[in-house]
DNA sequence: AAGTAGCTCAACCGCTGAGAA
DNA sequence: TTTCTCAGCGGTTGAGCTACT
């Protein structure tokens, strides 16, 4: 079956995009939607192939991209998902509103991954340099602005040392204090009809098939959430078995994180 | 202050599946 | 049914940045 080439490399321009670009193809999209990839480039001015506008549009220009670190029910989201839908990052990306599945996909593997393996390796505390990168101090900047005009977004202080009391691996120095934090939570509802149809067909033998009722029950939305709802004063009365159930599902994934195959008996 | 090593993340590459012809 | 085109996905790369020595 012959396929086409992804774009002409003649005159077409790779690498970075400057601004002016990204202005162009902000402009377009949201004048004229984006019907036809391929041909948007070209309607656009723009001197790039479309697949090049798609991933741009996507990860970077899409006004409902989220900024900022991943908060730590974010990234226990992220676990879970991972531990449930593989290296799905889409599926994955489906469950947790503006956020894009390169991006999570790069968090897993540069974050999570690592800590994971830093406590199946040494027992514990992941070694991790308190490093911030001018891109992610501006990216919490703009989140910071973004929590000033999405209501949603909360400020929690408190989140670290809660979070980490239970959770070890999701508390570091330069994480502490996200934006967002319980927009996660809060948005799961929202789930897309895309997400639903992949968890719809997602079965094996590994894994149970999903109800669509599972992502919205009460129960999941809780799952390892509810304890910032408790440190947040966010929730009503707190089911404290279910709660102490949560946390101990946490500790026992993260303890195990070596051996994640054995996982699934948590379904 | 300079050099080096390590980290982050935007972007690219190549493959797959779906739909149209 | 076969062929072709396209969008979307996951894996990978490398430039730029920061911390460390």
């Amino acid at each position: 079956m012959g396929r086409a080439p992804c774009c002409e490399k003649d005159g077409l321009r790779r690498g970075a995009w400057s601004p002016e670009e990204d202005q162009r193809l902000l402009e377009y999209i949201s004048q004229n939607g984006h019907p036809n990839w391929r041909a948007l480039p070209r309607h656009a001015g723009l001197l790039r192939c479309g697949k090049s506008c798609r991933l741009r549009w996507i990860n970077y220009l899409r006004p409902d991209i989220k900024r900022g670190n991943f908060s730590a029910d974010e990234e226990a989201l992220i676990v879970r998902l991972h531990h449930e839908l593989g290296n799905r990052w889409s599926a994955i990306a489906a469950q947790l509103p503006g956020r894009t599945d390169n991006e999570i996909k790069n968090v897993w593997h540069t974050h999570i991954k690592k800590r994971l393996e830093g406590d199946a390796a040494a027992g514990g505390r992941p070694k991790q340099k308190a490093r911030k990168s001018k891109a992610a101090a501006a990216k919490e900047a703009t989140a910071a602005d973004s929590s000033e005009q999405q209501p949603f977004m909360t400020a929690s202080p408190g989140l670290s040392s809660s979070v980490s009391s239970g959770v070890t691996t999701f508390s570091t120095a330069t994480e502490s204090t996200d934006a967002g934090t319980t927009s996660a939570r809060l948005q799961l509802g929202a789930t897309t009809k895309a997400a639903d149809m992949e968890l719809e067909s997602f079965s094996s033998a590994e894994f149970p098939p999903i109800d669509d009722s599972f992502w919205s029950s009460p129960d999941v939305v809780d799952m390892g959430l509810g304890v910032m709802d408790q440190e947040l004063g966010l929730a009503g009365p707190p089911s404290s078995s279910t709660r102490d159930e949560d946390m101990e599902f946490w500790l026992n994934m993260l303890m195990e994180a070596g051996d994640m195959r054995d996982l699934p008996s948590f379904l």
